[in-house]
Order: C-alpha cells, then structure tokens, then sequence
DNA sequence: CTGAAAGCGCTAACAC
DNA sequence: GTGTTAGCGCTTTCAG
C-alpha cells in the first residue's frame, strides 16, 4: 500500500501564492488580519489548485474537526431497519441535519450506541476519541440517559438532547408534542366530538407524557368528560390492537380516538374493521408521528407530524453557533408540530 | 475555547505498560513482531486507561483512515426524502454497511453528490481530502457515472459499485436482478399464467435492463408469446398508471403482470381497482424491490426483495480485504434477490 | 498585519 | 522483537 498522501496541501497553496503557511490557514478559517487583497490572492490559488483542507489535520492541530455526530440507539434502530415498518426517523434525520451541516461547511456523522451495555461510557469514550467531533447530538431514549448526558457535559463536549426538556446540560429541543395534541383534540372537539378516546405512548418517552397532558388539557378546557378514555400502549401495533379493542368495548363508545404513534392508529383501525365500525363515519382517528404509512394507509391516515428534519436541523445549527459562543435562544427549543388532515377523521355521527 | 487534546494517548499507554510508542501501535494494528507477553501487557494497558486511538491521527500518519465512504446522488435522495414515500434504500445501506464497518473496526460515512454539477470533480476532490476514506461504495446511478468511476480510479482510491456490471474499475455488486426476474416469471408459469404483462423501469439504470432480461428468457423457455406484454415506465407511480392501463386495456389482456419496482405495482392495483378487475384472483401482481409499502399494500404484494443490506455489506467486506491486499473473488460478485410471496399472486383465472 | 517555530497523535522506515 | 527518528497537514503560539 502506497503511503497516500494529500494531494493538494497548504503548502502547494502558500507557495502559490507566495505567502506564509499561516495567511493561508488564516484564509481558510476566515480569520481576522489579512489584507483583502491577500485573501483574494490566496482564494484564487485555492481554487486553481482545488485546494480543500484535510479535516484530520485540521483536527489534529488542536481546532475544530467540522464533524457533528449523531447518537441513535443501537438496538432499537437495527431492530427498526430489519423489521422495515417503513419509519423513516433516520431518513429525517439525515434529511435535517445533512443539509444545515453542509451549509456550513460541516459534516455530519451518524453513529449507533449500545444502552444496554454497562459499558456505554467505554463505548462512548471510543467514540469521542476516535471521532472528535465539535458537537454531538442525542435522539430519544438518550436524550434523557443520565449516564451519557453526564459523560458528555464532563468531557466538555457540546452537546443537543433532541426530545427532552430536562435540565441535563446541552441544548434540549421538542418537537411540540403537548401543543400539536391539544390541537388534535380541539379540532375533534370542533367536529362535533365529545367522547376523544387516547392510546398513550410507552413511559420510557418523555413525550408520551406531553401528548397526553395535551390531550387533557384540551378536554379539559372543553369541560368533556375523561372517565376510562385513555389506555396506554407502548407503540407496538399489538399494543395498539389491546388498547383499541378496551376502548372500543366502552359502554359509552367514543367517537374518536387519539393514537400516540402511527402503529397504534394502524392496529385501532383495524380493530374498527373487525368491529364493523367505519373510519370516518363512526370513528374519527388520529395518529401521532405522520410516517410514510399513513399516506398508504386505507383511508389515509390524520395525522400529527413529528418536524424530525426541521428539529435535527435546529440542533446542527444551534451546536455551531454554540461553538462559536455565540448565545443561544431561550430554552429548551419548541420547533412546532403541524395536524395534517387526511381521510381519517370526520364530523361526529349523530348521537344514538 | 479550549484547545481540545486527546485525554489519553498512545504515549500514556506506553509509559503505564513501559514500552515504546511503536509497539504500541503495533499491538492496536495487530501487527506481527510483538511477543505475546508484550501483547497482553500493552492491551492490559489500553483496556485500563480506556484508550482509542485517534482516527485523525492514524489518517494523517499516512496509514489507514478506517473510514468508508458511501455516496449517494443528492438530488435524488434528498428528493426521495421529502417525498416519504416511504422506501428505505438508505436505511437499508446503513444497515449492511454500518454493522460490517463495526464488525471490522471502521466507520461508515454517508455522503451526497451532485452529478448536476459540472463539478462532480471539484466536489469529489473536496470531499476525499476532507476525509481521506479508505474506500468509497458508489450507489445507483453514480456506479455507472465515468466521470466518477474515471476520478476515482486516477486517485487510486478503492472502490465499490452497487448496481452495476460495467468494466469501469473498482468492485462491480449487482443483486441477481435478471435471476430473481426469472424465478418470479417462472413461478407465474407454474401458476398457470400464460399471458404475463411487464412493466419495465427507465434506461437510465441498468438494472431496469436485466430485470427485463430475466422475464424475457423466461417467457421464452415456457415458449410464450411477449406480443405487446412489455411497456415502459419509469419507475415513477404516474408512469405505473400508464403502463397498467395500456396493458389491461389490450385484448388478450394479462392475467398477471410483473412491475419494476413497487411504486409501479402500486399504481397497477389502483387501475386494477378501477377496472374492478380483482387482484388475485383475475390478475396476479408482483413487484420488485419489496420497500416496506408492500406488506402495507391490501392486498400484501408479492415482491422480489432487494438485498440492498447485504449487498452494501458485502461491498465493505471486499474493500477491507482489497485494501489489505487480500484476493477478490470473482467479479461482477452476485448478491442474489428472494421472491416474497404474499397475496397479491395467485393461479390463473379459468380461460374464460 | 504577517511569518517562523513548535507540536498535535500516530505510523513508516530504519536502526539495534 | 523492539526502540528511535522523522515526518503527515494543519493551527497555535509568539516574534516581528
């Protein structure tokens, strides 16, 4: 193997442009105290040589490394990409934080971690060592793990929790969860809706508990009744079927029901077939997250979009800024999520 | 901000196990010339103090950047992600590729290039000095872009392309496309159909060749006629409209039809639907790729599963072994393709 | 405002 | 087998 060497370094550019290693690298990095008629000269040397800087260098001299990394969960994501539900959270991801990292000359990386493990900390050291990335990015569940939270704010490693509110270090951002279901509800409560039934999401996420107290709230503020109207699931489509099939068995049956995630809806929906029950005619139904299914779905699927992208996108950019020691907005990051209506939900049939 | 180093070097690990730095290193590259004795002292070290050595570093010590890259067309992506459609090629790669990356100790990278551009090479030249992998897989429909193979092979950089067959340098992986045709015509054959419509998929990627290449040759083994039963589309649901209709709109009309990719199929069972025409029982329908929107499909569809995950995983594999100089096995490598059957085939309807 | 020198963490090449 | 030396390409001091 032949030793490879860049082709193109510093120096080719500085001896181009018959200056110092150093105005160059000041040129780069867009630094303070050149001339403008050097950063000219040395820009036109850059771009005739198609000069572009090696980021391992660049971080080996102690700067930035241009890298943002992006933590998911190891088991839970493979589990997800094997099983092919057609989420497409990784795919938003990229989507959102790709695009902002390019803008800025970034790179991003997407790396898996073991939870499980009680080796996190020695998983998570590797990874730090071997990367050095200027900013790391958690996604739920790890949004909330003390563990990594607690590592990363020691290693002084700037840091976003997507998904989580708590007062962890880093910069937290949510998606609108309790917002967008409040709204939900409302606009059932509009349709004439009384009796809202809720599927809620597993404990283990923070925001199972936000879309439900959005839920709440909104009934609430509509003085209707609550009584055996919320059944908790844990995202699974079989957990979907048990809770459906409690909620649709109520003596006072609702005419709607919330579902914390599109699985769920998917299997409540399918109870509601297999009761005979008409979608949109007798039951109203609308889920949480608007994956791909829910435009596949028969009929299409209402549903509360998860701004994934839009939230990653936040993050990157707010990691950057960070970097600079720029200040950060108030926090923790609300980026709103938006009701789509779809064929899933209408006027409340007339009480019988 | 504080000049940010590595908490624990090469050099701590080789003070604690009293060695020099380059025995050390020869331990972390599993090198020869090292005594098992010293082996284990230095190992014992590295577990210790939690060491990782520094992928910016090795890289810029001319070795090996353990990193590989994958690149995929922005436009296209990017336009595939917005549009959630719901296919998981990405998440796919990522799956095969990533867990074979970790298995040998590398990282994968995932990265978009614009083939718009006139400056593929600019942007290329950028994106390999910025990372300096240590092997790049090209996906559809850059695998066959000279312009890119060309680049990469003057850079000498190791390379793999998925999807294509072609003699331009580098690992040529295709997923058995013209076999898995084959199989699922001749299983329609076994079926009693004798009248099989295809919908082939656009020029542009080659694979939409071989696909119609395998229904071919298994039409003519069975010695049945392929009078008008093939029509064009271009992998797009509008076009899947088309072709569906100009198919069931013949005169001998098609009692089982094979689409390119699932979007197609997807718009065949609508025109179907439309027609009143009853899948599976007066026509069968079978797709290729098997994104996750087939068994969301009512009814499921049959589908040809595409081994994108494997086939990625496969590509990190050899260009691992190329890069140690290990022999390769004999090119173009095969990945073949699995016929899903689900309840969209059935026998053919009693010639009426 | 610009340049020279030192060093980041690691490995190739060579000596022992 | 093992250690020593000299860089890799870049940025950070610190002089001028």
């Amino acid at each position: 193997m032949p030793r490879r060497r860049q082709a193109v370094t510093i120096k080719h550019v500085a001896a181009d442009a018959g200056v110092s290693l150093q105005t160059v690298s000041r040129v780069i990095n867009a630094e303070p105290n050149v001339r403008e008629e050097m950063r000219g000269r040395v820009q036109a040397s850059i771009d005739r040589l198609g000069y572009s800087p090696s980021i391992a260098a660049q971080r080996m001299s102690g700067s930035r490394s241009y890298l943002i990394l992006t933590l998911n969960d190891r088991d839970r994501t493979i589990e997800a990409w094997r099983a092919r539900q057609g989420s497409d959270w990784v795919d938003q991801m990229l989507l959102g934080g790709m695009l902002k990292c390019a803008e800025h000359g970034y790179r991003m990386l997407f790396e898996l971690v073991d939870t499980h493990d009680d080796h996190v900390e020695r998983e998570l050291t590797a990874t730090l060592a071997a990367l050095q990335p200027d900013g790391v990015i958690l996604t739920p569940p790890h949004s909330d793990n003390p563990k990594i939270t607690a590592f990363l704010q020691s290693r002084r490693v700037p840091f976003a929790r997507i998904g989580s509110k708590g007062k962890a270090g880093g910069i937290p951002l949510v998606m609108g969860d309790e917002d967008a279901a409040r709204d939900a509800t409302r606009r059932l409560v509009e349709l004439g809706h009384e009796r809202i039934g809720f599927i809620a999401g597993s404990k283990e996420y923070s925001l199972s508990e936000w879309r439900k107290a959005g839920w709440r709230s909104a009934m609430a503020d509509a003085s209707l009744p609550l009584d055996g109207l919320c059944v908790r699931g844990d995202f699974s489509y079989e957990s979907g079927l048990a809770a459906a099939r409690s909620l649709l068995a109520l003596e006072r049956r609702p005419t709607a029901i919330i579902a914390s995630n599109d699985q769920m809806a998917l299997a409540t929906r399918d109870v509601a077939e297999e009761m005979g029950i008409a979608i949109p005619e007798t039951l109203s139904l609308i889920s949480f997250d608007n994956t791909p299914v829910t435009t596949f779905a028969n009929p299409p699927l209402t549903a509360i979009d998860q701004p994934i992208a839009e939230t990653v996108s936040r993050a990157v950019e707010l990691l950057i800024a960070a970097s600079r020691g720029e200040e950060l907005p108030h926090l923790p990051v609300i980026v709103p999520a938006k009701l789509i209506e779809r064929g899933s939900t209408g006027p409340a049939p007339l009480a019988g």
